[in-house]
DNA sequence: ATTCAGATGCAATAAAGTTGCATCATCAAC
DNA sequence: GTTGATGATGCAACTTTATTGCATCTGAAT
């Protein structure tokens, strides 16, 4: 969630136009408190048939490739979508619950990670450091009996 | 890679019936030094078409719920399996090349994580963390010029 | 008004994984 | 040894998630 967030020079900041569609599909994920799937997204969009499915990916692709978005792999088959981390959003992790889909952004200081040397000596290229739990949520436990 | 494992003694070890096919898919996942895909695994059991497609899909669930193996999440859209950790294999970290889909193990110090008071307190329940770095790998940066 | 590039839509397709049901193998009971 | 039960495996069809190719639209530049 951003609220100190302004969509359209967010776009414009990374030299692509703020148009109508990719500014909706950013909002719904600058808006909300969590990540969403692709589907999701889609189908927020799509209670008016304002939106294409293959345009949401075709958005999504492009907003993850100029790090507006972040993608985030959970232990499911779909990919979640959230903001990246800027000054106002830290890198944080995301909890994930393998009963009901929900993804949930964690605390950015839930663990501190500490890269000893091996970020310097890595001969690849590292663009992006993801870290995930898995479990049950609060509300699947108490569903469980 | 596992050395120290006899993985007939692994799957009994989990009251399941070490069955050849099964064998076979933990065997492969053992002797690899990094993580394989299922379509890894099956092309390497198939070459003399000795196992079918949903055999080792239903033989790799089968597996990582009784623990013997890990399911680690790429930024791309198969998972990729991995021995799980006990004694002889720290928990690690993986890195993704997204640029030809290799995944390697990384050694299990080179991050520190520290989990403050956050596993204490979580309401729900945790079964596993994961850890992944993607980029591009020390190979394809040298074929990009 | 015309043209051109980029954005979007639509249908078809691909990749990864799952389901339902048939068959096979193993083993205990008779 | 045959029978019957149980679990493992195979095969075809299907589902979900995402991608591709090509058509159409839109908006700025000329």
């Amino acid at each position: 969630m951003c609220n100190q967030c302004n969509y359209k020079e967010l776009i414009q900041s990374v030299n692509i136009d703020p148009t109508e569609k990719r500014l909706r599909v950013l909002e719904v994920i600058g808006n909300n408190s969590f990540p969403l799937s692709a589907l999701d997204i889609y189908k927020t969009l799509d209670k008016n048939k304002s939106i294409n499915k293959v345009t949401v990916y075709r958005i999504l692709d492009l907003l993850v490739d100029k790090s507006l978005v972040d993608k985030i792999s959970t232990g499911g088959r779909a990919s979640y979508y959230g903001l990246a981390p800027n000054e106002n959003h830290k890198a944080h992790p995301h909890f994930y619950c393998t009963s009901c889909g929900q993804m949930d952004c964690l605390n950015p200081d839930t663990v501190s990670i500490k890269t000893n040397d091996f970020l310097k000596n890595f001969p690849g290229r590292i663009d992006k450091f993801e870290m995930r739990m898995d479990g049950i949520c609060k509300n699947c436990l108490k569903k469980a009996h």
